[in-house]
DNA sequence: CTGAAAGCGCTTACAG
DNA sequence: CTGAAAGCGCTTACAG
């Protein structure tokens, strides 16, 4: 492979000018630049990552913290954030990382020996070490799509409570009383929209019954579908459905569809996230859209500015969300779904 | 950061005995590298990527070559490759890439700057000297899921052809005469899969005619509405469906209900990949899956044995696929469809 | 505007 | 089993 100082030679001048012109800096002899930028072309010379990334300590690249397992709404935000990435200049490495302490152990790990000039956390890293790594080496790092305030990071986010609240208040406006939950304990976000239920029961004046909610282990598909069976199974009366993400909600219908249930007929079902597939389902998902693209450049610009500027404070914000109405939720039935 | 000169100096040894115990090499007294190793936990030490890249003038990652808007298959695909490499000790970069010029060029530089050991390609990069690149300079490629004989590469992948072939066979045998095609024209694969189509209605006596076959710009779930709804508007007769994608099959569904008809019982449809989500639609969809996550390993493991072998041979592996019955295809009704 | 020189943090013959 | 030394390909003061 060339190298920088093959280029000088060719082009007869000295490393420190070939640098120069390869970093655009200013005082060259435009006709040597002219000569070297032609001995580029020629051989087609591209700077040593590695060289430079040494010399100068740092990578230009930001990490990409996202679960092993990522659904289809961190899909969609970590292609946003991928594009920006490579907007500003820099260069995503992705770590994926499990449920398991190894895992995150080794991306820790492996953390450390990149030098990333910035993260981006999709994902809840449980393990302390990990914070404080960040923390301690003042890592500009930024959250992108919840919030966790006991972590000195940026956050970007919805506001996970009052988005669950506005959908069970969709539900409520249509006359729902009886209205079931599908949840989950893993992640911030699930404590946060169960609470958000529970509010908009409460301003309601409808008592909250724990009958009602059922907690799945993760946000997948089949996960909604063995909530709803567990639902179905109690044999208790509702009308309507809150899943606190999408995936659930589909997953939610599949299995009402199978039980030969009607949607919205006999059971509304309403979601969160707004992924794509949720404009195509059968019958079209209502539900709550999260500004994904917004959150996606917000997250590299906020943490570009922490990288590039002297202030390190650390931001804060709440975007806001959308109902979006489409075709599962509708006005209850007046007859009760199960005697 | 610490450095491999501090932990040296702290261990009362020189940086040659730190870099061997780090890489695990033979002959390093017992109590020295103990030393050492305690030195190194208590440091929280890690060798610096880039210094060490540089001088072995290898990066220990492969490069993932992947579109841009990567499908719901890529999408499987790629998680896949990614945990295997970090089985096999490899950091994965990811190379997005969208459909043009600038950004196939922008990939090339990338790849020349950053010394991948390999590359996995998920996508047709059309741009020669990408390909000249490779050539020449001996970097071990393998294309995943696709085959491309003009490019010197190991593929792995399903025989496109006779997977189309087979699905339009289901359909045959079904009782189905008349099948409509939703095809694209963009990648090898949409040409194979049309390929595939044609030689199962030639091989049942079934005439082929053009009018059945619209062409898609891409295979997404929007394109899948389009093709069927300019399949409708053609107004012509037929009782079935080969949408050469899943995502395309379940556009194909979204708007076959929308305008009123009954899958399968008015028109069965198959689809073809075997995405997640193809199993939860309403209908599940007929397809014909691809063993995705084989497909992962094994390109890993091509991958690996290219790099660390001598032989540069590259093969060509075609693995089986499997039709999948579900709930979107059934026999036809006796009555047309449309007079 | 330009070049010689030092240095970044590692690995690897080489000599002992 | 071990260390001194060279070298990987860059950038960056520094002196001119």
């Amino acid at each position: 492979m060339v190298s920088i100082k093959e280029i000088a030679e060719k082009a007869g001048v000295s490393v420190s000018t070939v640098s120069r012109v390869i970093n655009d800096k200013q005082n060259v002899n435009p006709e040597k630049r002219a000569k070297i930028l032609q001995m580029v072309k020629a051989t087609g010379y591209v700077p040593n990552r590695a060289a430079r990334d040494m010399v100068m300590k740092r990578s230009f690249t930001v990490g990409i913290i996202i679960p092993m397992t990522f659904n289809m709404f961190q899909r969609q935000l970590f292609s946003d954030i991928e594009h920006h990435l490579e907007e500003f200049g820099y260069h995503s490495s992705f770590y994926f990382v499990a449920m398991s302490q190894e895992s995150e152990t080794a991306c820790l790990r492996r953390l450390k020996g990149e030098k990333t000039d910035g993260v981006i956390l999709l994902h809840e890293i449980e393990l302390p070490e990990f914070h404080e790594y960040l923390e301690t080496n003042d890592i500009p790092s930024v959250i992108a799509t919840f919030e966790k305030e006991q972590w000195k990071a940026t956050s970007i986010h919805i506001s996970e409570k009052e988005a669950a609240c506005a959908a069970v208040n969709h539900l409520i406006m249509l006359g729902h009383k009886e209205i079931a939950l599908i949840c989950g304990k893993r992640y911030s976000f699930g404590n946060q929209r169960w609470q958000g239920y529970m509010n908009a029961l409460e301003a309601a004046g409808i008592s909250y019954d724990e009958k009602n909610v059922v907690f799945v282990d993760s946000y997948s598909i089949p996960d909604g579908m063995a909530g709803m069976k567990e639902l179905l199974d109690r044999k208790l009366s509702f009308s309507a459905l809150f899943a606190i993400t999408d995936e659930l909600a589909i997953g939610a219908m599949r299995y009402l569809e199978d039980q030969g249930y009607h949607v919205p007929g006999d059971i509304s079902v309403v979601g969160c996230d707004d992924i794509e597939i949720s404009s195509y389902t059968i019958p079209r998902l209502t539900t709550i859209r999260q500004p994904v693209s917004e959150m996606g450049h917000m997250s590299v610009s906020m943490l570009h500015s922490l990288i590039t500027s002297e202030s390190k404070m650390n931001v804060n914000i709440a975007l806001p969300f959308t109902l979006i109405e489409r075709e599962s939720t509708a006005k209850p039935k007046k007859a009760k779904l199960l005697p």
